[in-house]
DNA sequence: TTTTCAATACTTGTC
DNA sequence: GTATTGAAAA
């Protein structure tokens, strides 16, 4: 498969010769013989619309290259005749590393493989001047379009208190979801906004992006579909280029991206959509489960192949996330199985507070670390990211090194969003929303009032701010200080923009960062997280070497740069269930199943029904997550915006087939196939079960005196509230004993977290765990 | 213009 | 409880 530069016409032949050959077992490729009969199918029907039913830990991923590698390896279609969209730029490396390995060595011309926006972002970039935009349009984050959108507020005279611009954010961004042009939006959403502003500001807003020559994220496929639309030529003229389509993760498509699809698929027909309806959990931002339901009504003749057989999960943990996934309706249902070895039942455990809840997984993690299971083979997924820090605080106390997935990105960081606006400033000067970042940073005496006077000419103009204020500081309009700090920084873009042309990029990057003193800025800052900024410019500059302009570095900025994590590392993972879809590991701990946190009650009060049902799909992706062992807990107690509040078991807890289950909470606490939690009398028969007397007591060891436990719910949020553990704070020279490290002598109080003495050593420790010995 | 203090939100989060 | 954000005071 070397040789890919002949003209595709030449190779029928060759092809042929391939054909005859595949009817002898000998001459399979070895990359099918690998693969299970249902698998297998997905791979060869290369003809035709195909929808492919992945369950949880099916093979996915290796159908989808195989079934790539396949259609290169035949001789089907070139690279570049073939596209291959996925959601997450993860998904796509992962995909063409994979295709490497099967195919051997890179492929050239993938270079329609990749996300939905990036695609998008190519295309348009391609065809910019159709759309009233420059090739070299900026791509817009979340960010810049709601700093944009508060100006548009601004001058509308609207009240950004009573409607704050991250609404109106939110209602345009879910029009473009479904691919809602200003004009296509329906009179019933006109109320949405502002008394019946929305659709004139969405309108404001869309013709601000052109003068600024921007897009933001929902643009690069809403404006992708009106050039399909309004340009029946180019439309075609892509029909005719994609001979077959793949697309990953089709349950999380929304309506635009599904528009999009469909245009295409309209050539060649030859569309394999891979997905599976039960781990659709992207409800909330647009995508739409009912694409993968109707897939066989767009595509009458479609093959749709079930895959089935799980390669993940025991018995045991398939049940349970079977039995779960059962409760809801409208699937299109998949059984799995495996050949594994039956394995444990998942275990289901109550706790008396999220503290506990941290501690107990920390012991365990503990054992089985002891026990020789590698530390990343474990992962804690949580519902939502508050409770992350319990593990943390936690982990930190008794030294096991953990890693956070999902934190705040390497491109949403302060300094390197400043110093991206530089480079895009000089990359496209009308880029206003980069200007009004940098132009007072580091600080040049232009605040508030110049900011003012720079918007109101550029208004009068209807230009940006750039070039009003090239016209600016020829006039008497700015004081004179600030007039001189204008047209110095308009010098200094000037100078930048002219060597942007000779110098290499990085180069370019380190004299601007320099020059504009932004660097300066950042060594003379006395705070903690300076140095690490330094470090993290310092790092922006060596990524950038491996693009090859300046262009090419600023499109990834916005569409690809996601920061690698070297995951070698021996760490325990914590992360949200949303950043665990796609992931497996040996040992899954699900904290915090209890009613309003999961499921959410937000979740529930938005949507309902439908909420309800993503949320058990999420708690299906987290169960199937796990390879050997998957061990649900749910507190009693817990922390919630500051004021303690109690909890019930989640209702997925009932939900969860019970020869599948091994459940350790106490008689009482947890009912039944009875009644639902919903009165006083469960409250006080779970508060007496022997179970919560042992958690009670459990956690009675050290600060907590609490005096009784009988009352309704108030009673109880407000007896553990006053039991603030400062409240029971120790002194200096306090003889405590810790279950871990023993007998010590308190030496240092900080709130609730005590420094003591052990025979061990010197030992940060909260309070709570430990009790008074004298 | 800059600093400080109060108000606010607070599920999930790719591109 | 806390982190971020915006408006008044210095």
């Amino acid at each position: 498969m070397s040789d890919r530069t002949s003209d595709p016409l030449g190779d029928l032949s060759e092809e042929d010769t391939l054909r005859p050959a595949s009817d002898t077992p000998l001459a399979v490729p070895p990359y099918l013989q690998a693969l299970n009969p249902a698998q297998r199918e997905a791979v060869e029907a290369l003809e035709g619309p195909v929808l492919v039913l992945a369950g949880a830990g099916t093979g996915k991923t290796r159908v989808l290259t195989t079934r790539l590698a396949h259609l290169l390896f035949t001789r089907r279609a070139w690279p570049g005749q073939i596209l291959s969209v996925t959601f997450t730029n993860k998904a796509a490396r992962e995909m063409k590393n994979r295709i490497g390995q099967l195919i051997g060595g890179v492929v050239e011309g993938m270079q329609w493989l990749g996300t939905f926006h990036s695609i998008g972002a190519q295309i348009m970039r391609r065809h910019a001047e159709l759309l009233g935009l420059k090739s070299n349009f900026t791509i817009l984050d979340t960010d810049d379009q709601i700093r944009l959108l508060k100006q548009l507020i601004e001058a509308e005279g609207i009240d950004d208190k009573r409607w704050p611009a991250r609404n109106l954010a939110g209602l345009i961004d879910r029009w473009k979801n479904k691919g809602l042009t200003p004009a296509k939006v329906p009179e019933a959403d006109a109320h949405a906004y502002a008394e019946g502003k929305g659709i004139k500001m969405y309108r404001l807003y869309q013709e601000r992006l052109k003068v600024l020559n921007a897009a933001d994220f929902g643009d690069l496929l809403l404006e992708n579909l009106r050039l399909f639309q309004e340009n029946p030529d180019v439309l075609k003229s892509y029909q005719e280029r994609f001979k077959y389509m793949l697309v990953d993760e089709y349950q999380d498509t929304n309506v635009a991206q599904y528009l999009w699809l469909r245009l295409l698929a309209q050539g060649s027909k030859n569309i394999c959509c891979v997905g599976d309806d039960d781990q659709s959990i992207y409800g909330w931002r647009g995508a739409e489960v009912d694409n993968i339901l109707k897939f066989e009504k767009d595509f009458p003749d479609a093959k749709v192949i079930r895959l089935e057989q799980n390669y993940r999960s025991t018995p045991q943990i398939l049940g349970a996330a079977s039995g779960l996934i059962k409760a809801n309706e409208g699937r299109l249902g998949k059984t799995l199985w495996t050949e594994a070895e039956a394995g444990s039942p998942v275990m289901v455990r109550g706790v008396w507070d999220g503290e506990e809840e941290a501690r107990q997984i920390g012991d365990e993690i503990e054992a089985l670390h002891t026990k020789g299971r590698d530390l990343h083979d474990m992962a804690i997924l949580v519902r939502a990211s508050f409770q992350m820090r319990e593990f943390e605080d936690r982990f930190l106390t008794i030294g096991v090194p953990y890693r956070v997935i999902g934190g705040p990105r390497f491109y949403e960081r302060r300094e390197i969003r400043d110093a991206n606006a530089y480079l895009r400033l000089i990359a496209q000067p009308d880029d206003d929303l980069a200007f009004e970042r940098i132009i007072n940073l580091p600080k040049r005496g232009l605040g508030k009032v110049a900011l003012q006077t720079m918007h109101r000419t550029a208004r009068g103009q209807g230009t940006t701010l750039m070039r009003a204020c090239r016209t600016l500081v020829t006039t008497d309009e700015l004081p004179n200080r600030a007039r001189t700090a204008v047209a110095r920084f308009i010098e200094a873009v000037d100078r930048w923009q002219g060597l942007s042309k000779t110098l290499p990029h990085t180069e370019l990057a380190e004299i601007v960062l320099d020059e504009s003193g932004y660097t300066e800025m950042w060594q003379n800052d006395r705070s903690p997280e300076a140095p690490g900024r330094l470090d993290n410019l310092r790092e922006l500059v060596r990524g950038m070497e491996q693009f090859d302009s300046l262009a090419g570095y600023l499109e990834h900025v916005s569409l690809v740069m996601d920061a690698e994590q070297n995951d070698t590392d021996d760490k325990v993972n914590i992360m949200t269930l949303h950043s665990a879809k796609g992931l497996e590991f040996p040992f899954v701990f699900l904290p915090g199943w209890e009613e309003g946190l999961f499921p959410h009650q937000r979740s529930l009060d938005e949507s309902g029904l439908a909420g309800l049902e993503e949320e058990r799909r999420l708690a299906y992706v987290g169960i199937t997550r796990a390879k050997e062992e998957a061990r649900i807990s749910f507190a009693a107690n817990r922390r919630t915006h500051g004021s303690w509040v109690s909890s019930l078991p989640s209702r997925f807890i009932d939900e969860l087939p019970e020869d599948h289950i091994d459940l350790n909470a106490g008689e009482g606490l947890y009912g039944h196939g009875g009644s639902r939690f919903d009165d006083a009398q469960t409250f006080e028969s779970t508060y007496a079960s022997p179970g919560w007397q042992r958690m009670k007591r459990a956690s009675e060891e050290g600060a907590r005196k609490p005096s009784g436990f009988t009352q309704v719910i108030e009673e109880v949020s407000k007896l553990v509230a006053t039991n603030d553990p400062s409240a029971a704070s120790y002194l200096v020279g306090e003889a405590v004993r810790h279950p871990k490290f023993g007998a010590g002598v308190v030496t240092e109080v900080d709130g609730n977290k005590l420094l003591v003495d052990f025979e061990g050593g010197a030992k940060r420790v909260i309070s709570s765990f430990v009790e008074r010995t004298s």
